[in-house]
DNA sequence: GGAGAAAAAGACTTTAAAATCTTTTATTAT
DNA sequence: ATAATAAAAGATTTTAAAGTCTTTTTCTCC
């Protein structure tokens, strides 16, 4: 009936999202914050400190781009830092009980869960988008999993093996 | 407890995701196209045509971007066009039976719906990541709903004011 | 106090989406 | 035929995210 797929020359016309770009709800700094935060829950317990280095390594995220962002979680008190010689990122009181829906605050902007998905004005029950109903709950769902895991949650996760930080 | 706003002064930081384009699970491509093809089906049936013109104005689209778009629609046989004079476009006997997935795969690709939600590099419940269960029973939902729904049901609905396609 | 290490900071570059502007082609009407 | 109209095509610019590179600051150890 239809064919779906793209006429192979495509170099005069729009071009398309590229592939690593698909779908994305949330930023990738958001994606290496949420990972490298739960990776220094994990593995940061007790003050043990983890380096740039090993967390960019470990996690194969640009290491000065990290750096950033670790920056700014620190900022925000999410994990504390310290320079020099063996120096590096570790947890605080605060780290393990950050819910996910607070560092997505600081990656993407307190608006995150108000767009609508075609882009209208605003999104609105009372005005709704023709996709507004399937997003608006696909959208709190998302919403309420993030308000309600914090960061232990996800580090106990990952320590039970259950979910993952990389590849 | 924890003090989610931003520093005042954060100029020289990390630049966060600017207010239109948080939480962008689609492309505005993907807005658009859907818009515009919804309001070709809702207001030019009977081979009515609508031009680029009317279009852009009445969905609040820029006009060239929009006739890019719309090409690309044309191309894939999801609407027909005419030039010249009294031209413009108008819908054929795909467009209502059209299902939005269809849609999204002409703007954003086939892989959408295949993303990881923390760009892990392949989504894989084998080897989730730590958002994937909640991200993926959404993306689902998304999914879903995308490949149910045609753009006749949409077109239903606009007719019906039961949703909306601007503002 | 000097050397080295590591985070912090800042400037700069790259990439892709989005938007704009210009030219060409097809169609209609005179 | 010619002019007018509108889509098609294309080249170019803008914007924001992402990524890279360099310099500065802070800390440790000798
Ligand atoms: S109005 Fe579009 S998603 Fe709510
Ligand atoms: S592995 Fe991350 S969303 Fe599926």
């Amino acid at each position: 009936m239809s064919n779906i797929s793209h006429p192979t020359d495509c170099s005069h016309r729009l071009r398309f999202r590229q592939v690593d770009y698909f779908c994305a709800m949330f930023s990738k700094t958001f994606g290496y914050a949420l990972r490298a935060a739960t990776f220094v829950a994990v593995h940061g317990k007790n003050g043990e400190k983890i380096g740039l280095q090993e967390l960019s390594q470990s996690l194969d995220i640009p290491h000065h781009f990290l750096g950033k962002i670790m920056q700014d979680l620190v900022r925000h008190g999410i994990l504390d830092s310290i320079k020099g010689p063996s120096g590096g990122f570790y947890a605080n009181e605060q780290t393990a009980e950050t819910p996910l829906i607070e560092l997505l605050k600081i990656t993407d902007g307190s608006l995150v869960f108000n767009q609508c998905a075609l882009n209208i004005k605003r999104c609105n029950a009372e005005h709704p988008c023709p996709l507004h109903h399937d997003f608006a709950s696909c959208r709190d769902g998302m919403l309420k999993a993030m308000s309600a895991k914090t960061i232990a949650v996800l580090a106990a996760e990952i320590e039970e093996g259950k979910s993952f930080l990389v590849r």
